[in-house]
DNA sequence: TATTGTTATACTCTATAACTATA
DNA sequence: TATAGTTATAGAGTATAACAATA
């Protein structure tokens, strides 16, 4: 592979892999601990941090997908009680999400063994210092990514 | 979240955000540049990296999947001209995928991009002693995850 | 019996474009 | 005009189970 170095090369490789193993791992537990998939997850989380309660768009924000995707994922977490929508008295556009007790609920069932696969695979074969290495490095990654322009904001397109 | 501390939760996000978006990123990407998929790019260099010739099986370790979703790519990839599929003279089982001149030419049309983006979005923001630093920690992670016993082998079923 | 791979099928998820309604 | 969200629809990908053939 020209145009990087074998160390460089190796990092990128060693990354992507752990984490592919990571989120693997962690898509199994979700989905037989509380019948969620990650996506889903994230979401529930989002809300719960949020004090419960967001809009769709930012309730999307971060979670980088296209509008009807995350109409998608809402009709399913509607679905299965664990969010409910309601029009935004603030702006007639916007769509409130809220939090049920059940979300709240499916969150507390899921946690722990969420908790303890990311200790399991991720923390504790770490000496604590290198967690923080970890966490220091990837935190100025993805600072510089999310200032980073977009650069392909307006993607090649195939021909039409 | 109980259980992990401030700066273990911190680590676990920011590494799984900032390698959402560089997966993100080599999607975009090679999906430009060369209408493939990353799973079908993985497959692609591993042929690459292992001189143009593995079974089915060989080709799928390591890039965790169902024998059936694998089956499809490999009719994709095969549809496209980039591979093809063989009996193996040495256990009639078996089958030989191999890369085409096509699939080599697809490679080195996609991997300069590659390369960039990586470069971009992980490389040169960081100083090489981090990216040396990032190496040595995700190896030994990966290499923890890959000798940990799967633990949910056999995973919990739904009730039938 | 165990292993390699394929097929059929059903399901989840994603993306695009057209559409409605409000700011 | 721009923004928030939904719908229709089509396509990609995945997983399970049943299957055939070989070791």
């Amino acid at each position: 592979m020209p145009g990087l170095q074998p160390h460089q090369l190796g990092t990128y490789f060693a990354l992507i892999e752990s984490v592919s193993l990571l989120q693997h791992a962690v898509e199994q537990q979700l989905r037989a601990d509380g019948d969620l998939s990650d996506i889903q997850f994230s979401l529930l989380m989002r809300l719960f941090d949020a004090n419960g309660q967001l809009t769709m768009t930012a309730l999307a924000d971060g979670v980088v997908y296209s509008r009807s995707g995350l109409t998608y994922q809402a009709g399913q977490l509607e679905k299965a009680g664990l969010i409910t929508r309601s029009p935004d008295p603030t702006d007639e556009r916007s769509t409130l999400v809220t939090i049920t007790e059940a979300g709240h609920a499916r969150i507390a069932k899921v946690l722990p063994g969420h908790i303890e696969v990311v200790r399991r695979l991720l923390i504790d074969p770490l000496p604590d210092r290198d967690v923080k290495s970890l966490g220091d490095i990837m935190s100025r990654v993805r600072d510089h990514m999310r200032t980073e322009p977009p650069r392909s904001a307006a993607p090649r397109k195939r021909r039409p």
